[in-house]
DNA sequence: AGACAGCCTCTGCCTAGGCAGCTATATTGC
DNA sequence: GCAATATAGCTGCCTAGGCAGAGGCTGTCT
């Protein structure tokens, strides 16, 4: 394996260079951008989250929500909590096994659910405005390739 | 001005195509990152920010500080009140500006902010293993590319 | 049957950010 | 000089995530 190039230095390190600064600049952006699109229907972007993943089926319980967000239980269901006192999903033990608590969308968080999909594609399109189909396949491209050096550095850490 | 390539459409958006979940999960994975390193030394991912900031000149009062970082003045307030209380900075009132609360790193602060820049250096440079010169300046090139677009998007829709 | 491991949910305690409002100080304009 | 304005810092109230532990439920193994 030959030595990778090496693109920082502790000597000369500046903050304004790195792409670790800017890509948490894009996804703060990123976040912001969606929570003011949000604001309108009266959710925050954490909360668009569970009501898609519920209607899409990704998701019925909480702590599937969690696997999927690769987030805290805890925090789920503090989340959920929020959401319920909305008015926008409900709880409903389910009676096969009753250490589960089923969700799912009231009317009102139907008709939300339904408009999450629209604003991110807005939001997203919007970013990417200008891209060739190129470049934007290049930038995932990119983007997975960096998840799977960071991915594989973990697992060496896990395991030594 | 011609149309641009639509990415998303709400009709069949499905979340894990999408880039703005790639590029938060990267985010996340990298502060986790990060975090794990500065660990052994006592310090959060949030932590290191002002840290570096104060060693490099870059901010010197908590104002300087949430205007650096985008962030807001109380949730400085109360980052700078953590530090503080591990004994890493200082605050010195100002004579000059009785407003003014300057900050100023102790021994112990300077002797991590030392470790930080390397720390940095070594997580970017794992992430970004086997990239090309070329990949590494595209790479930095989208992101701007996407940055620019949401915040032109921003101004546009703050003059409507 | 009873012990055990594993999972789901929830709670308490921590760090952390956004927003609004307050006080003290400084600067500007009249 | 004095009023209006701007700035710096702080605080209270909210959302939000990580971690650890408790309690309930289910399936398994002995």
């Amino acid at each position: 394996m030959k030595t990778p190039h090496t693109f920082y230095t502790a000597k000369g390190y500046r903050v304004e260079d790195s792409i670790g600064y800017l890509l948490r600049t894009l996804t703060q952006q990123l976040s912001q951008t969606v929570e003011n699109r949000m604001a309108v229907h009266g959710m925050t972007d954490a909360q668009w989250k569970p009501l898609l993943f519920i209607q899409q089926g990704k998701a019925t319980t909480a702590a599937e929500l969690a696997r999927t967000t690769c987030g805290d239980t805890g925090a789920t269901t503090r989340l959920v909590d929020r959401i319920e006192s909305k008015g926008l999903i409900q709880r409903v033990r389910s009676e096969a096994d009753r250490r589960i608590v089923n969700l799912a969308l009231t009317a009102e968080g139907e008709k939300i659910a339904a408009v999450i999909p629209e604003v991110l594609s807005e939001v997203l399109n919007g970013m990417l405005a200008g891209f060739t189909t190129d470049e934007y396949e290049q930038f995932k491209k990119l983007v997975h390739k960096a998840l799977d050096n960071l991915n594989s550095a973990d697992e060496k850490e896990a395991t030594s």
